[in-house]
DNA sequence: CTTGACCTTCCAGTGAGTGGAACCCCTATG
DNA sequence: CATAGGGGTTCCACTCACTGGAAGGTCAAG
């Protein structure tokens, strides 16, 4: 199957599926006109890809999942200590956004929004400490 | 004042304070040497900018923002309406983010985590659907 | 035979810096 | 007076995970 079709399959844009043979993710064969020919197990590895990345693992984290998916005398202690890494860094990043949140909101909602320019927000900004 | 005491009384690395000026957010003087001579009002307007940035909006949004800041007859309304665009995107990243942390939660805590190889992490990303 | 939809490679750009090389300037000390 | 150090300067390359676009090859349909 050619690239279009892995990516409909994949879910993935055909740009992103060569930018993943690029770093060495997957290694589709070439047929004689030198078109990329992905078989399943290809286009089930892209799966694998766009799920993970949709869950915020980095290329490098998805590069060693693969790998431990890939083999099956993985132990599953070394899949979880990747996850809970990574959750760890979605909670600190959670935790950073909902500071920045509270911490809008209230200037939001004490600015006036009209045309004067009295403006808490920027007074805030430019608060001299 | 040099780019060091800059530095310091703004928090910012020097090597950001450099790039602000390379994108045009600050226009600091020179002395005969070539030496960056900070005056107050440009570290007032790093501080400022460390503030917005700390804050996560884009360089774009500081610049307007700044921009709003010199503007004594700015409207509030102006200010508000990117705090409040801005504060949206946040919560976008947020619910995004919540979403990946309760997957990835319950797949971790579904994950013995041992040395056996059956791993409920690697069986959801791998899930032919 | 041509058209248009595919496919190929390669180069450049994104955002917001960061690291490092090579070189200039100023002060203090042996 | 030479030099050592701790500033400063520019410029180039790199980050991350793609994305856009140019220039050109391939293939099936009409």
């Amino acid at each position: 199957m050619n690239i279009g079709e892995a990516a409909e399959k994949s879910g993935l844009p055909a740009k992103t599926i060569r930018y993943y043979e690029d770093i060495g993710l997957i290694k589709p064969l070439r047929d004689t006109t030198g078109y990329r020919s992905f078989r399943e197990s290809d286009t089930h590895k892209l799966m694998f890809l766009g799920r993970a990345r949709a869950l915020g693992f980095t290329i490098e984290d998805c590069r060693n999942l693969l790998a431990l998916w890939e083999d099956t005398d993985r132990a599953s202690a070394d899949v979880r200590a990747i996850a809970k890494d990574h959750l760890r860094e979605i909670e600190v990043k959670i935790a950073d956004l909902q500071s920045m949140q509270r911490t809008l909101s209230d200037l939001v909602r004490n600015c006036a929004g009209d045309d004067r320019p009295d403006c808490p927000i920027l007074s805030q900004l430019g608060d001299v400490p």
